[in-house]
RNA sequence: GGAGUCGUAGUUCAGUUGGUUAGAACGCCAGCCUGUCACGUUGGAGGUCGCGGGUUCGAGUCCCGUCGGCUCCGCCA
């Protein structure tokens, strides 16, 4: 029989007491985590967000308390009311509370409950039960300590967001969730209107447009805690529904934004006591590209990229030769100390890079006697010489990649990361932060041969590159300059995550018009999706700029998991489901027939 | 859309070359136990080996298909 709670209040949680609450009558509520039986004396282990507190029941002292406890299970939802005693002899250096126990000296059964359908506490997090299982039950996971904490933390972050722009005059301004799809980007979550039948809404991939006609509206500094939505396929850092903080000022430059960016990240960190430095390095794209083979590179460990080109470019050997030929290049990284590594391991390092499109993984072992894939095709002399450009070492192992120069960077970008992970080069205790600048403004579509917005189609040219980007649009022959142009757009990357990206905007009518030309949308198609905000653009707006930072990713870093699951309350599986409420789940047909919608097969 | 990997008791896993009645630990149920905190101890219950098909005298094991979890490529202005 369960009890009611009445007007019982609780006094304490469980994770409060202490010595100096010794003698004290108190009353704590929470959950049963554990029971240890001896007959006459019973233990319990009380849970809540707080903590643990042992709570000792003893038959001699007070029966029926005790006689009650005796059908205690695991998660019942309990009141006890007694007394806080210290240990004697027996303090619980694991517990925070391990210093004392509460005496009960009566038990209130507020709920049972079922045996739950896996372990909540298990030693060590290996053993964890299947991730779907515990998706299913997501709130019986929640309840696990680690996942309190990263929820908590996150609520924590954003507090520290809003302090950060609240303290700086930025506007908090919500913009409406039910937007219009437009189809550049990704795909949209689309939603019928019932008032305007075959007509729909669009969820926000992003408050863009938004965000920018508020510095038109002349509020200079805006801010938001943002939802966004993208129907694009999940990755371990990537949900359907994620959240952003969104930031625009106007009359900025881009060190202005920088300032911000670095400033919010400096006071987020700062929650788990790391300390950034005030000025972040700096990286252009290229030089990111070139050095790290990636724009969001991981700065914790070394492993740069370097250039084998120039040594090869005499060689013969067909892959390499008309590798450079075709306006490709050979790079390598070298793994300190591991020229130890076994035809298994090379290979199955090949395997990883093919996956970037590598056509193979040539190496190169140094040692006392230095061995090579490449050593029949180039020679002992060609193979010494490129040690020595490669600056490796004896015991060290030279990783090559030959191909296209996208190829090239993906694929060792990728492996470098790889390594550093298998090799456990990183340190936790690191954080390595950068603004990487200068981004591309455009990138060359293969499939369609045409060029898109590598942001977004807002972005400013930079002003050095504003002639050539004139020329590239309005001189068709020229039209591949396109790949050359800088925009004013640069992310934040903290430990190879890029957890903020953003741009200076164009706020002049004519470059907006050149930019849609260069993006291959005619005046009446630009005018269809976007003729308020280019309507809005003449009316007197002011340069503006900002960036979007991932709530998730930011507070993956703060909480050291490399899963954005564990940072959201109820995440979605890799197939985007939730397989808690079961959703996405069909809807009635009369739901479908007000809105007019009739489903294809 | 593609690739890899996993799927056996409530949970985590083992299961040999295809061969008797599919095991262990934890959890669960019942008993004993006065200082445990991974309590101990005695006993017990619990299985559509993800699902479907095939090969075989015989399939958890081999083959084909399919579903689901995770990771990656494509995708993510």
């Amino acid at each position: 029989m369960l009890d009611v709670l009445g007007n019982l209040e609780r006094t304490h949680t469980c994770g409060e007491l202490r010595e100096t609450h010794v003698g004290q009558q108190v009353v704590l509520m929470g959950w049963v985590a554990k029971k240890r039986d001896f007959g006459v004396l019973t233990f319990i282990d009380l849970r809540d967000r707080e903590g643990v507190t042992q709570v000792v029941l003893s038959e001699e002292d007070k029966g029926e308390a005790h006689a009650k406890a005796k059908g205690l299970r695991g998660e019942f939802v309990i009141a006890v009311k007694g007394e806080v005693v210290e240990r004697e002899g027996t303090h619980n250096a694991k517990l925070a509370t391990g210093g004392i126990e509460v005496h009960a000296s009566e038990i209130l059964i507020l709920n049972d409950a079922k045996v739950p359908p896996f372990q909540l506490e298990v030693a060590g997090s290996e053993n964890l039960a299947d991730e779907s299982t515990r998706l299913k039950y997501r709130y019986l996971d929640l309840r696990r300590p680690q996942l309190q904490h990263n929820i908590r933390m996150r609520a924590k972050a954003v507090a520290a967001i809003r302090e950060y722009f609240d303290k700086r005059d930025f506007i908090e301004i919500e913009t409406p969730i039910l937007l219009k799809s437009t189809p550049e980007g990704a795909r949209d979550f689309i939603v019928p209107s019932r008032i305007h039948s075959g007509k729909f809404f669009a969820l926000p991939q992003s408050p863009q447009i938004l965000k920018q006609l508020t510095m038109i509206s002349g509020f200079d500094k805006y801010y938001q805690i943002a939802r966004c939505f993208r129907d694009e396929d999940l990755r371990a850092d990537r949900q359907p529904e994620f959240t952003q903080l969104d930031m625009e000022m106007s009359f900025p430059n881009r060190e202005t934004i920088y300032r911000e960016i670095q400033g919010m990240f400096n006071h987020v960190l700062r929650l788990i006591d790391v300390e950034l430095p005030a000025e972040w390095p700096r990286l252009t794209h290229a030089e990111a590209m070139r050095r790290y083979g990636s724009d969001k590179p991981d700065l914790r460990f070394e492993m740069e990229l370097q250039d084998l080109s120039d040594n090869l470019r005499d060689t013969d050997f067909a892959p390499f030769a008309d590798t450079l030929s075709g306006g490709g290049e050979i790079k390598c990284i070298v793994a300190k100390g591991k020229a130890d590594y076994s035809r298994k391991q090379t290979d199955d390092l090949q395997e990883y890079v093919k996956r970037y499109g590598a056509g193979a993984l040539a190496w190169i072992k140094v040692g006392d006697e230095t061995t090579s894939s490449l050593l029949k095709v180039l020679g002992e002399k060609k193979i010494a010489e490129l040690v020595s450009a490669s600056a490796a070492e004896a015991g060290d192992i030279v990783l090559i990649v030959a191909g296209r120069k996208s190829v090239v960077a993906a694929s060792l970008g990728a492996l470098r990361n790889e390594i550093a992970r298998r090799e456990n080069l990183i340190d936790r205790t690191k954080y390595a932060c950068l603004i990487v600048t200068e981004f591309p403004m455009f990138e060359h579509d293969e499939e369609s041969d045409t060029y898109v917005a590598a942001h977004h189609p807002f972005t400013s040219p930079m002003d050095e590159d504003l002639e050539l980007f004139k020329t590239a649009v309005n001189d068709p022959s020229q039209h591949h300059l396109l790949g050359q142009v800088r925009a004013k757009a640069y992310d934040a990357v903290i430990n190879g995550y890029e957890c903020a990206g953003g741009s200076i905007r164009i706020h002049q009518k004519d470059i907006q018009a050149l930019n849609f030309k260069a993006l291959g949308l005619s005046s009446e198609m630009a005018r269809e999706r976007f003729g308020f905000f280019l309507d809005a653009l003449e009316y007197g707006t002011p340069p503006h700029g900002g960036f979007a930072a991932g709530i998730e990713r930011t507070c993956m870093i703060l909480c050291g998991t490399e899963n954005i699951r564990d940072v959201m309350a109820f995440p979605k599986t890799a197939s985007a489901q939730d397989l808690m409420m079961d959703s996405p789940g069909e809807v009635d047909t009369s739901q479908l027939n007000e809105l007019s919608i009739k489903i294809a097969n």
